[in-house]
DNA sequence: GGAGTTTATAGAACGTGTTCTAATTCGGGC
DNA sequence: GCCCGAATTAGAACACGTTCTATAAACTCC
């Protein structure tokens, strides 16, 4: 058992997949609850269509993610690495760290508008998660953070920058559920994700 | 059935039980769900156990909260109105917003703090509501907001007063819950507030 | 105080996340 | 090629949120 348990961690962590078998297994599983995600959100990413879909069966699923939760967070940190991604491909516009920061906050917001569906999917499974998925989360809140230091500067985030970025994640967070939930329109969130990073970098 | 529909509503609102029997139900019934998620979090407040607790039949308990969800945040909200009276009561000290605001995240938060798995459960239940419990977020999300506000000034607040309110209700929620999930300690939290209230009202 | 309506009760039933079991297949060392 | 432990599979089983059904109790209005 203890062998078997080590070997499911690295799974989990989708590092170090023994065989090309395994990798594709996984990636057909990110791919199966990020296309259930975006057709009936959190709610149709149900474990069986998921291992359906991906042709593996429901004890595999587990065996690579422990838990929806677990499995909807990952899927989340794929989502943003690929943003993060197109993002360095850009180059963000803005003198200021307020203008860029803002850039980046308003084009990854309406990406994920875009999806709502998907959007309410991570964004649930992510504030839902409990102590078991906290390496997911963390992982999620690094990509989350980084992303906006980036966006202030080139250099190396100082330690209030990196508490800024906390910040704006946190907010930016919370208004895309209550986005995801109708409590806040587009607009809404717009708003106030301006008048946060006004208060903050301006 | 239409009557009966209206009747339940004003049930879940809380507000005007028709008879004295039905507010003594329902409080048993809030009463039962602190006391379960005192003692074991979010996963011991189970519906069947809950209407053990509070004596009550199972379909009973749905006909007062249509779901595990609404039943937590109204909880939720219940322990925050509470703490609000409790805070009246108190002249809180400090020269400035800031202090003021601080005194204040400080109180409630090692309030919460002394009761760990009561704080989970309500904060994931809020954090996972749907769309459907929408009413009861807002019931707690603006008592949350008018906790620091009050903190910030004895007048009506600003707009700015508002905005600056929401952002330090996000960032103490989603500590919270970091907390909650062991991915912060409780000095991780008051540094991060602290440094949070400062760059907004410093 | 009786008829009709609403509310409460006990408990079965159902759906979906999760776990378990038994059998099969895969992959690496001989 | 064969053996062995690990990985995978199909599917049963279980737990808990939620819904449904049938019956009884509690109100309301005459």
């Amino acid at each position: 058992m203890s062998p078997s348990k080590s070997r499911t961690d690295a799974l989990m962590a989708g590092e170090e997949l023994s065989s090309a078998a395994q990798r594709e297994r996984r990636k057909r599983i990110v791919d199966a609850t990020i296309a259930l995600a975006s057709k009936g959100g959190f709610d149709a990413v149900q474990m069986r269509a998921v291992a359906d879909r991906a042709d593996v069966a429901l004890g595999t699923l587990y065996r690579y993610f422990p838990s929806k939760v677990h499995l909807l967070v990952s899927s989340l940190a794929v989502e943003l690495e690929r943003a993060q991604e197109k993002m360095d491909r850009t180059t963000v516009p803005g003198d200021s760290a307020y203008e860029r920061v803002l850039f980046v906050l308003g084009r990854i917001t309406r990406g994920l508008q875009r999806n709502p569906h998907l959007t309410e999917a991570m964004t649930r499974a992510f504030t839902f998660a409990d102590a078991s998925a906290g390496a997911e989360v963390d992982r999620v809140a690094w990509l989350m953070e980084s992303m906006f230091t980036r966006a202030m500067s080139d250099e190396d985030p100082t330690d209030e920058q990196k508490a800024i970025a906390r910040v704006i994640g946190d907010v930016w967070l919370s208004n895309l559920v209550a986005w995801v939930t109708r409590r806040a329109t587009a607009t809404d969130v717009a708003n106030r994700l301006e008048l946060t990073v006004r208060l903050l970098l301006k």
